[in-house]
DNA sequence: GTCTATAAGAAGATAGAC
DNA sequence: GTCTATCTTCTTATAGAC
């Protein structure tokens, strides 16, 4: 107990690599050497490269589950947390500048294979959706809590795509105001009408 | 003059495949099958597959300036040729559902990639960028022009990388209308203030 | 201009020693 | 649990005949 083992430390370093440099492109010989490991020592862990995948995205799964369930407990009202979500955009940008958002590019790149793991994948774009439609929800918009979850997964995409593109720090912060502005104006949206 | 040379249907091929299933995934023998050629004729047009790609943004770029022409030349006002490019995401969009936006999911994975080419297909959306900006420019947002560009080129990436991964027809159109909804309010912005 | 044959290297995956 | 050595397959790329 405690102790990182090594199929920990493969999954922690796949997980980078696949994210900075995509999954295809990044090879056993990669992560053998980011975890300072032989290629031969990876089948006693892992029986396939797909295998890791999926110990990848489970990974990011549970993560991402952490990550929304504080967000949930820290006491904020429905908006406050909606704009937790919405400035990942300002906390991860260096990283969004350089390698794009980790779960549009891989539900992308897995989209571009044909590969048997995207439905997993799309699970992580499902849990920021659910756990967004339910902050709607208490924001008393049930009939389009659904829709304006989308919207704001949509627009998050965008911003992280075009950021990722031109290496623009303030375009991510004009899009992420406006995103702001426009949430606000939907929790108006339910008080007045 | 007139007959399609080898070398035209290998780019035609190649720029399919390349957005089908990706760039690095596509292979010589992926375009040599679909061509109908042997791989060896390959180099006798092209002298790697870099050059193949180069070309494919090449022609990426000549048929996007034409169709960016044609919208110009159509005789619209300025928010009718914006309403022309919003409405590609509906005219593409069996495409789209199926592999993304040709230009983000190619710019996203050259970054990944490292690819020299990358600032070559940055120009495809730098493109569409200028020519979004001059429209906002005519509706007289002198301004904020290029930040509306961004913001609605972004938007459109954002709407195809959620269609694709939900393959969901219905979002698409409801963020089709919002989006020719907010540009309505853009051209109002102008008139009334 | 198109073909077959083949080189040279990298990839995923396996066998077996320690 | 980790290693070295090896296998097979696929990829880009070249050589040379027709």
């Amino acid at each position: 107990m405690g102790a990182i083992t090594t199929r920990e430390r493969i999954v922690e370093q796949a997980d980078r690599l696949f994210y900075e440099q995509g999954f295809e492109t990044t090879s056993f010989a990669d992560i053998a050497d980011a975890v300072g490991i032989s290629r031969g020592n990876f089948y006693h862990h892992f029986k396939s490269k797909d295998a890791i995948l999926d110990a990848v995205i489970a990974r990011r799964l549970a993560t991402t589950r952490t990550m929304l369930d504080a967000w949930q407990a820290a006491g904020d009202d429905p908006a406050g947390r909606v704009r937790c979500f919405i400035r990942i955009l300002i906390a991860n940008q260096a990283k969004i500048m350089l390698h794009g958002c980790p779960v549009g590019t891989l539900v992308t790149e897995l989209a571009k294979l044909n590969h048997p793991a995207q439905a997993q994948a799309n699970a992580l774009f499902t849990m920021f959706h659910d756990w967004l439609a339910e902050q709607f929800r208490r924001l008393g918009r049930e009939a389009d809590a659904t829709e304006l979850a989308m919207h704001l997964l949509a627009r998050s995409q965008g911003v992280a795509t075009l950021a990722s593109a031109f290496r623009d720090k303030a375009f991510i912060a004009a899009e992420v105001e406006d995103m702001c502005a426009w949430l606000d104006a939907q929790a108006r949206h339910h008080a007045t009408g």
